[in-house]
DNA sequence: ATAAGCACGC
DNA sequence: GACGTACGTGCTTATA
């Protein structure tokens, strides 16, 4: 609707990339402002008399605006968050998007032709071990086999549809049970792996730049969180060892260019400290203690030096989950624990920091009185379903209430960091570019010369886009592609 | 076209 | 007794 604007025609379909005055403010497309298709817009009130004089070049967009501003007006903080942080964003994005990343392609091209020998390897053996042919891709299909066919389990999991549930969590129980399970782990692994990012990325290489040109949604999440897409490069793998021969394929401009990242450590339970001001977590994060060995000692009630690894990784496990809301039955589920051994670690860890129990519960009970949570710059998240009789649907819209306000601070603060850096690093006409952002984590192409330089303005700008009561640590690194700069 | 199921990230 | 961890994007298959 509005890429009759696109000004580089040649450069991907989709990127932000607008005629000089869109909205009588800056290039900026549709997309970026307010997101596609869902109707959830996650910053907060808007002064829709500034809006229309944005968009007063082009009534179906007023008219678009308009109409998904409604009803949230006339709040100050609301207008603020739009005016200092989303509108000043549009342009470090764009100049993100239009920036790219240099992609390795020969690298993918020669994994793909190694991945296709391994499929084909694959498929064979699981014929092989099925006895019989069919489509491996089709979840239906395999499912059929699996529990139909072969029978390797007794009472197998259903999904909503009935039909049989063939997802990683349940193969991952029946390794042992049939040889074919392992097989179809490795398939599925490889096949993700190849179609959606060895294959798909070295096609979205742009012709006029030669490079990978992504888009930056700033109101699809519901949390305040940006989303990518075309492609998305916010999900490329990671955790895998074939996963992360991809992220190797994420190159520097040239060979005076290094890809320097930036990540934030634990900006969420810093966030969670800090807006709760539990003063056990707020200490273990100003003494400089890792996080999961300090929450260990306390709940387990052993000193720092006697937590063991064991401890620790049931302790990260109850950090995490407390973002999101968890319930002793999820841990136990998770940690393959007995559901009384979860319920006491976690009654244990709301013991030793009894302000992020009341922090929740002060959340759940803001948004039943106001409808609405917050988030540390005002962002607000309502929730039509806090007072619903559904106890399922209840039950999501509390998690909500629990985590948007942190999941959504935490996007707030980055924001800030990147409106500041962008201003910094243009000040100064480094080489450098901020590339990317993976909601705690910026990437840079960092020219050689300047990685001195820049390393402690990125850490600083960081560290410093706002005062909390816990210090907010940065960790960079550098390297010949994105995962040695890791 | 759209939905379902699955898998990748934080 | 049921429910059971937030936010996203995109691939393939199956069905309309």
């Amino acid at each position: 609707m509005i890429m009759h604007y696109l000004l580089e025609p040649d450069l991907r379909h989709g990127m932000n990339y607008l005629s000089e005055t869109y909205l009588g403010y800056s290039p900026i497309s549709i997309e970026t402002l307010i997101g596609k298709g869902k109707n959830q817009l996650s910053m907060r009130d808007v002064n829709v008399e500034k809006v229309k004089e944005y968009a007063a070049e082009d009534a179906d967009i007023t008219l678009q605006l308009y109409h998904i501003f409604e009803g949230l007006l006339n709040d100050y903080e609301a207008t603020r968050l739009f005016e200092t942080l989303e509108m000043p964003l549009v342009d470090v994005l764009l100049d993100m998007e239009a920036e790219g990343i240099n992609l390795d392609v020969n690298a993918l091209t020669a994994y793909s032709k190694e991945m296709e020998t391994d499929l084909a390897k694959l498929e064979t053996a699981i014929y092989e071990a099925a006895g019989t042919k069919f489509t491996i891709n089709s979840p239906k299909q395999l499912g059929d086999i699996l529990f139909e066919y072969l029978k390797i389990m007794d009472k197998p999991q259903k999904t909503k549809t009935g039909q049989y549930a063939t997802g990683e969590e349940v193969l991952v129980k029946l390794k042992n049970v049939h040889p074919i399970v392992d097989l179809i782990l490795e398939y599925r692994q490889l096949q993700k792996l190849k179609s959606t990012y060895v294959d798909a990325l070295p096609t979205l290489v742009a012709k006029s730049s030669g490079r990978i040109h992504t888009s930056y949604n700033q109101a699809v999440a519901a949390t305040g969180r940006l989303s990518s897409n075309n492609p998305n490069l916010q999900n490329i793998p990671i955790r895998s060892e074939k996963g992360r021969e991809v992220r190797k394929a994420f190159i520097p401009r040239d060979q005076d260019f290094v890809i320097l990242s930036a990540d934030y450590s634990q900006v969420e339970l810093r966030i969670i400290a800090a807006l709760s001001e539990e003063k056990n977590m707020i200490k273990a994060f100003s003494d400089g203690i890792d996080i999961h060995t300090a929450t260990a000692a306390k709940v387990f009630g052993v000193a720092l030096d006697e937590v063991d690894r064991d401890m620790r990784s049931k302790a990260k496990a109850v950090n995490f989950g407390i973002i999101y809301g968890q319930s002793a039955f999820g841990l136990s589920e998770q940690l393959g624990i007995r559901r009384g051994e979860a319920k006491e670690i976690i009654d244990s860890y709301f013991n030793q920091y009894p302000r992020i129990k009341a922090y929740m519960d002060e959340n759940v009970n803001e948004a039943r009185e106001k409808g609405y949570v917050e988030t540390l710059m005002g962002r607000r998240r309502y929730l039509a379903d806090i007072n619903s009789r559904n106890a399922v649907v209840r039950g999501f819209a509390e998690r909500n209430a629990i985590n948007a306000p942190i999941q959504g601070s935490a996007a707030d603060i980055i924001k800030k960091a990147m409106i500041d850096l962008h201003e910094e690093l243009g000040k100064h006409h480094f080489k450098s570019k901020m590339l990317l952002q993976v909601h705690d984590e910026l990437v840079f192409d960092a020219h050689k010369s300047e990685i001195a330089v820049i390393t402690p303005i990125i850490i600083e700008k960081m560290q410093n886009a706002v005062k909390l009561s816990v210090p907010l640590v940065v960790e960079t690194g550098t390297g010949a592609n994105w995962l040695e700069a890791h």
